[in-house]
DNA sequence: CTGTTAGCGCCTTCAC
DNA sequence: GTGAAGGCGCTAACAG
């Protein structure tokens, strides 16, 4: 059996309630006694315990980072994982820590949403829906959501450009030449997936090019179903010239079909991804993309969701970090 | 103010006792008093207390992965991220959640090794030492030591056949012909590189070779220092034609310098790898590696310390995961 | 199947 | 600077 706060207090001939500062507030405890906790603590291997505590403090001092299951795994999404990174950094130093959890574990058996976790907040990361953000803030639980944007009353959305983004590699290819510029797309969330498209016809739009829907695919994505694709595109007689590839990923695969087809890059096809994920410049010739500040999504997200447990309403809001094109050498 | 289980039970007329039971084991309770239940539930935002429930039941079903704070960040390490993954998945599927922290979050103000967090046992990821394995196995904490070996009783670790790896991929260069091979070693916990390395001297030391230790740089892993080191290697008068890369991180960053040094792989220099990383089948020509099954390890360690949380003792034991070795195109 | 009762271990007033 | 007492919200016996 551990030892509890009265043995602790037995011990050194102090109160639990000295004891209880002697750890949580040490500042209001003498300097003597304080030692004489400690040390009795220290024969009793005493250690306060965390539930205890924050069952009176009605804080835990954790925040849920919350991903849709069906997701492709966080921590191995390229993509999210220095986001995930970025929000870790920030709860450390702001005194919380860290909760991974899919959408399930806040299932109950009833169906309703709720926080079968000690979490004081939630970020919720990627697709979620507006139904499951409602029946948190209804049970006063503060949420964040990251790389989406929904429409909810006083809720706080960190999100990228990405219209701005694809707009960005796309007139980057137009502004070189290209005219017949296909778009490999990932099978993302919708709020990415339509934001991304967009900017691609936008910007054929511009350069008065129709959309020519050979060129145009939607994939899971994963390298390999890039590559596949890519190989077909680039088979057919009239290939593109350059390929828009909405995420790293796609843009290696795409990469590995164009290189495995003896093809000259940039000379005979551009790729261009979009994230700069660590590896657009592993492979070689390194991958012209689009830089999203994922450190900055994570860290906002973070601290908007901290400033609302420690109190603040945060007003109906859609925090977009800005893009920038980074040329390296795939066009 | 949330509702809590006294409300619900006001409200639908039974008693708390049974709410509690309509929510934690809802199968002792009649089907009609259940729906009555979750019907004021709802009417009241009410969803039990996640904090108050581990307190009384002595148990948060909460698992943490810690790390050490100065280790490479895991979400972010090609290495440990498909473990985390692994064992994310695992405990998801016993019904625990994970929480992710790093050492700092073990230590007391008196310096105490000691779980400020709710969890009900701990995986330690890397580099850890033993003191502050016991001081947690004193505070009765269940731990697991993953990717590491540490001499302690009743503890179980979990690790891979580091030396049997790299005695495989030194045997399949030197079997080739090989007979310059050279290292590139990243500074990794003890366990591991001595383990690598004793590999590779072994190796050596059955073709009859000596060992030059101009071919022998350590640093660390990223691959900017190892295609720094590579190129460096790669321009002797009698360079290597084979080079051992204790993680596929350092064989990306060496490939890229023999890329860029003109040099034909494998004609002119081969390359192998370890771990079988993402990124390994990414590059092109794709690496030459040892496989490590990190979705084994953290599935086992997952397991072990799941067995251990819901009662039996560990022995003291150190469990291997096999590795295997994955002929591409770099050798 | 449901109700009663007794804490879980700690923090936080409020006194002294 | 320290002590006494109350209660956080829930579950687990034990009855009925």
């Amino acid at each position: 059996m551990a030892a509890t706060i009265l043995d602790v207090a037995d011990l050194c001939g102090y109160s639990k309630a000295t004891v209880s500062r002697a750890f949580a507030s040490p500042d209001q405890v003498a300097e003597k006694t304080r030692q004489r906790v400690y040390e009795a603590a220290r024969a009793l291997n005493y250690t306060p315990d965390a539930i205890a505590r924050a069952m009176v403090r009605g804080r835990t001092d954790n925040i849920g980072f919350v991903i849709y299951e069906k997701q492709y795994p966080v921590v191995l999404n390229p993509f999210y994982s220095p986001i995930f990174e970025s929000v870790l950094q920030t709860c450390a130093r702001k005194g919380y820590s860290l909760f991974i959890s899919s959408d399930r574990d806040l299932r109950l058996p009833n169906g309703q949403t709720c926080v079968k976790k000690q979490m004081d907040g939630i970020i919720l990361a990627g697709q979620s829906d507006a139904q499951m953000v409602m029946d948190l803030r209804r049970q006063n639980m503060p949420v964040v959501v990251l790389n989406n944007a929904i429409d909810v009353d006083d809720l706080t959305c960190v999100t990228t450009d990405q219209y701005g983004g694809a707009l960005l590699a796309m007139r980057h290819l137009t502004e070189r030449g290209h005219r017949k510029i296909a778009i490999i797309a990932g099978a993302f969330s919708p709020h990415v997936c339509t934001s991304r498209y967009n900017g691609y016809c936008d910007a054929l739009r511009e350069i008065g090019q129709t959309i020519d829907l050979r060129f145009v695919q939607t994939i899971e994505p994963t390298a390999e179903q890039a590559t596949q694709c890519a190989s077909m595109m680039l088979s057919l007689p009239d290939r593109p010239t350059a390929i828009f590839c909405t995420n790293d990923t796609i843009a290696v695969g795409t990469l590995k079909a164009a290189l495995r087809a003896g093809l000259r890059i940039p000379q005979d096809v551009a790729i261009i991804g979009f994230d700069d994920s660590e590896i657009s410049h592993l492979v070689e010739p390194e991958l012209t993309t689009v830089r999203v500040d994922k450190a900055a999504m994570g860290c906002i997200a973070a601290e908007q969701l901290i400033a609302q447990i420690e109190g603040e309403t945060p007003p109906k809001q859609v925090i977009q970090t800005p893009v920038e094109l980074v040329i390296r050498q795939t066009t």
